[in-house]
RNA sequence: CGCGGGGUGGAGCAGCCCGGUAGCUCGCGAGGCUCAUAACCUCGAGGUCGCAGGUUCGAAUCCUGUCCCCGCCA
C-alpha cells in the first residue's frame, strides 16, 4: 500500500471555557480518524491549537483580573489535560497567540494585498465608552425596532424573526457595562470574496471535498448570490495580532483562527525537523479538516479562498458533523446535561464515551443524541459483554501456556473476521464509525458462539484434552485481538492491555490478518468495568447548575397595562364577595363544531356537581389539553342562554384577546368546589 | 411550491444507489449453559417498511402525489 501523508486538524477550541461533551464529539471523531491512519502505516499529523483572539477573551480576562495572555494560557492548560484525558493525541497543540501564527498571518495578507482583494469601507459600530471597546452584535441588547418586543439580541429578534443591525435597536444597552453605547464609526478593511465565486463554486460542488448536503446547502444559500465582503478586521483595543499596514486595526478572530492551523503545523515541523512545505506546499499531502456544523462556512467558502491566495494547499477534504443533544434535546445547565469533560472524567471511563460516540458517528452531518439508557446498555453489552468478555472467558485457562504452534482449524471464522477487515477499514476512512462498529459486533458475536459450542471449560476438567484446549483458547484469544486491532483506533487503552496480555502490542492494522502463535499468555487482568448507571446519574446530578440566564429578572414589559388601563370603578368588599369564584376540573371539553370561537366545557366542583360552560378559547386550547386541568370560574354567574346551549358559569383568564389567552391555574394543593377569596 | 435531512416491530438503527421471501442491537417471553465482570448460547412473540397511486411477474427498494417530523446562528 501506498504511504499517504495527510494532516489533520480539528477545529480549535476557543479559550473561553472548559471543554464539554459537546466539543469532545469531534476531538473523539478526529482521534479516531487519526489513529486509523496511523495504524494503517500512513504518514499523519494531527495538529490543533487554543483560538485565543477576540472581545469574549478580553472580557473573561478582564474579569478574572489578569492579563489576556496569562488567561489563555490557564485554559489551554486545562484544555490540555482535558484531551489528554480522553486520549486524544495531537501531534501539536498550540495557540494562535503565537510567534508562528503573527508571521503566516503576515503572509497571508501580503498575498491579500497584491491579489488587490482588500478594500476598506466604513463600518457603523456601537462603542461601549465605559469598556471601552466596540460592541459585537452579541454583546448589545436592546428592543426590537419592528415588535418592540424587549431584551433582544443585537442582530435579530427572538419574537418575531426579523434581523436589523445593533444600530437600529432602540434602547440599546451593552452587556458589558450596562451602560448605553454611542454609535462610532470607523474604517475596517474587507476581503471581496465574490473574486472568488467562480473559484468556489468549483471547489465546493466538484472534487469530493465537501460532504454532499454541505455542497447542497451551499450552493443554495451563498453561492446562488453574490458573496457579500468579509469584515475581516476589528479596530482597537482589540486582543489579537495588530494589521501592519494599518494601525489599530486588528485582525478579525476569525482570520487568523483557520491560519492557527498552519501554525500549529509549522510548529511541529520546527519541533521534529519535518519538511514544512512539504505539509502546505505540495498537492500530494492530504489536508483534512473537522469541523462542526456551525462554523461550515468559514471553512468551506473564506478558507479555501485564503488558502489560494496565499498559495497553500487547499483541503482535501472538510468533515463537518453535527451537534450533540443528550436524551434528545439541547444540553441544559438547569438540567445537568451540560456536562464539562472533567466531570465526566470525575465518573465515567473516557474509554465509554469514545466507544458510544464510535457507534453513533456517521459520515454524515446528522446530530447526534446522548441517550444515557442506551449509553450504560451499548457499552456493558457491546464491550464488556461481547468483546473483553471474549477474553475473559478464556484467557485463564491459558495463564502462563503458550498458544499452539500452528493455528487451528475454527471453521473459518479467523479468515471470515480478516476478509471483513477491509470493510471495516472502508468504514473507518469514511468515517462511518457506526457502521465499523456494527461489523465489528457482528464478529464478535460470532467468536462468543465459537467458545459457547466448544465449552472450553469442559475441556479443562481432562487433563488428556489439554491439546485440544489449547487450540480452543488460541482460536478464542486470536479472535479476540482481531477484534481489538479493528477497535483500537477507538480504544486505544484497550488495545495496550491487550497487547500486554499476550506479550504483543497491536502496532499495525494488518496484524488483524494474521493469527498470533506459539506465545505465552500473561496472566489476565481486568480491562474495563462495567457501567454503574448510578455513576451516570451522580454526574448528571453535579453538573446541574442555577442557569444565570434563567433567572427571574423580573423586567417586564409595561404593554399589558398601557393596552388595558386601570379604568374600573373601585368596588367595595360585599361587592367583591358576591362574586363566588370557585376551582373547579375541567371534566370534559370540546370543540363546538358551528362556532370558531367556543369550547364547551364541563367543569366539576367535586362529587356529581357539573355545570356546563362556554369558553371563548377554541384555537388558543386543545380540548384533550384542558382536560383534568384546575381552573378558576364564576360559579354564581347568571346562566346566560347561547346559541349552542346555556352557559352557566365563566372561566378565568387573563391576556388581550385573540391569540393572547391564558387560563388562570390555582397553586398546587387547590380542589375542585375550594372557593377564591 | 425556500433549502436540506428523515418517517422500517416497544427503543435505536441497517437495508433503498444495483427491485426478488424484512434484518441487526437493545428490550420482552421460554429454555440452555455455568468458563467469564448477573455474562454467554438457543428458540419465540412483535412490523400492512408514514399514506395513496403508478411502473413491474414481483417494490421498503424505482416514479408521482400527499401527510407528518427535524434542522437551516447548517
Amino acid at each position: 500500500m501506498n504511504q499517504r501523508r495527510i494532516l489533520v486538524t480539528a477545529a480549535l477550541p476557543y479559550a473561553n471555557g472548559p471543554i464539554h461533551m459537546g466539543h469532545l464529539v469531534e476531538y473523539i471523531q478526529t482521534d479516531i480518524w487519526v489513529r486509523f491512519q496511523k495504524l494503517r502505516g500512513h504518514n499523519c499529523t494531527f495538529v490543533c491549537a487554543d483560538d485565543t483572539h477576540g472581545t469574549a477573551i478580553m472580557i473573561s480576562a478582564k474579569k478574572a483580573g489578569i492579563s489576556e495572555e496569562e488567561w489563555i494560557e490557564k485554559i489551554r492548560q486545562q484544555h490540555i489535560e482535558s484531551f489528554n484525558g480522553f486520549d486524544i493525541q495531537f501531534d501539536n497543540y498550540g495557540s494562535t497567540n503565537s510567534p508562528e501564527n503573527k508571521e503566516l498571518c503576515h503572509q497571508f495578507w501580503t498575498k491579500l494585498k497584491e491579489a488587490d482583494i482588500v478594500i476598506e469601507k466604513d463600518v457603523t459600530q456601537l462603542y461601549d465608552c465605559e469598556a471601552e471597546t466596540y460592541l459585537a452584535d452579541r454583546f448589545v441588547h436592546g428592543t426590537c425596532p419592528y415588535c418592540k418586543s424587549e431584551n433582544q439580541y443585537g442582530d435579530n429578534c427572538d419574537k418575531c424573526g426579523h434581523t436589523y443591525s445593533p444600530t437600529d435597536l432602540i434602547d440599546p444597552v451593552s452587556t458589558l457595562s450596562g451602560s448605553t453605547p454611542e454609535i462610532r464609526t470607523a474604517a475596517h478593511l474587507f476581503v471581496q470574496l465574490e473574486k472568488f465565486h467562480d473559484f468556489l463554486n468549483e471547489w465546493t460542488q466538484d472534487g469530493n471535498h465537501l460532504q454532499k448536503e454541505v455542497a447542497n446547502y451551499l450552493k443554495g444559500h451563498f453561492l446562488g448570490e453574490p458573496l457579500r465582503d468579509w469584515d475581516i478586521s476589528r479596530p482597537g483595543p482589540y486582543f489579537g495580532f495588530e494589521i501592519p499596514d494599518s494601525p489599530n486595526n486588528f485582525w478579525y478572530v476569525w482570520f487568523d483562527a483557520p491560519i492557527g492551523y498552519i501554525a500549529s503545523t509549522k510548529q511541529w515541523c520546527d519541533k521534529n525537523n519535518e519538511n514544512f512545505d512539504e505539509i502546505w506546499k505540495n498537492p500530494e499531502t492530504e489536508i483534512h479538516h473537522f469541523i462542526g456544523k456551525d462554523i461550515t462556512y468559514f471553512h468551506t467558502l473564506f478558507w479555501p479562498a485564503m488558502l489560494k491566495t496565499a498559495e497553500f494547499n487547499l483541503p482535501t477534504k472538510v468533515h463537518i458533523h453535527g451537534f450533540l443533544t443528550v436524551g434528545g434535546e439541547k444540553m441544559s445547565k438547569t438540567k445537568g446535561t451540560f456536562i464539562n469533560a472533567d466531570m465526566y472524567r470525575k465518573h465515567l471511563n473516557p474509554a465509554w464515551l469514545r466507544y458510544y460516540y464510535a457507534s453513533k458517528l456517521g459520515s454524515r452531518l446528522d446530530d447526534i443524541d446522548l441517550n444515557l439508557d442506551e449509553f450504560v446498555n451499548k457499552i456493558n453489552s457491546d464491550l464488556i459483554g461481547k468483546v473483553i468478555n471474549l477474553a475473559s472467558r478464556t484467557a485463564k485457562f491459558m495463564k502462563g501456556e503458550s498458544l499452539t504452534a500452528e493455528y487451528p482449524d475454527d471453521g473459518g471464522l479467523f479468515e471470515h473476521a480478516a476478509k471483513q477487515g477491509e470493510q471495516i477499514a472502508a468504514s473507518y476512512e469514511n468515517c462511518d464509525y457506526n457502521s465499523a462498529m456494527r461489523e465489528i459486533m457482528l464478529l464478535a458475536d460470532r467468536a462468543n458462539k465459537y467458545v459457547e459450542d466448544n465449552a472450553p471449560w469442559t475441556l479443562k476438567k481432562d487433563p488428556d484434552r489439554k491439546n485440544e484446549l489449547h487450540q480452543i483458547c488460541t482460536v478464542s484469544l486470536n479472535l479476540f485481538r482481531q477484534l481489538v486491532i479493528y477497535l483500537s483506533p477507538v480504544l486505544p487503552e484497550l488495545a495496550e492491555q491487550t497487547g500486554e496480555l499476550l506479550g504483543q502490542p497491536v502496532e499495525h492494522w494488518d496484524e488483524s490478518q494474521k493469527p498470533l502463535l506459539n506465545i505465552t499468555v500473561n496472566k489476565f487482568k481486568h480491562m474495563m468495568k462495567r457501567i454503574d448507571s448510578q455513576k451516570v446519574e451522580d454526574m448528571i446530578e453535579e453538573s446541574k447548575v442555577p442557569d444565570e440566564t434563567e433567572a427571574p429578572q423580573f423586567n417586564d414589559s409595561s404593554e399589558p397595562l398601557e393596552k388595558e388601563p386601570l379604568e374600573a370603578e373601585n368596588c367595595n368588599f360585599d361587592e367583591f364577595m358576591k362574586i363566588d369564584l370557585r376551582v373547579a376540573r375541567v371534566v370534559e371539553a370540546k370543540e363546538v363544531e358551528e362556532s370558531n370561537k367556543l369550547l364547551q366545557l364541563t367543569l366539576s366542583l367535586g362529587g356529581d356537581n357539573n355545570f356546563n360552560v362556554f369558553a371563548g378559547i377554541k384555537g388558543v386550547y386543545n380540548p384533550e389539553d384542558l382536560l383534568g386541568k384546575l381552573v378558576v370560574c364564576c360559579a354564581n354567574l347568571e346562566p346566560r342562554k347561547m346559541r349552542f346551549g346555556v352557559s352557566e358559569g365563566m372561566v378565568l383568564a387573563a391576556g388581550a384577546g385573540g391569540k393572547e389567552i391564558y387560563i388562570l391555574n390555582p397553586d398546587e394543593g387547590a380542589k375542585p368546589g375550594h372557593r377564591v377569596h
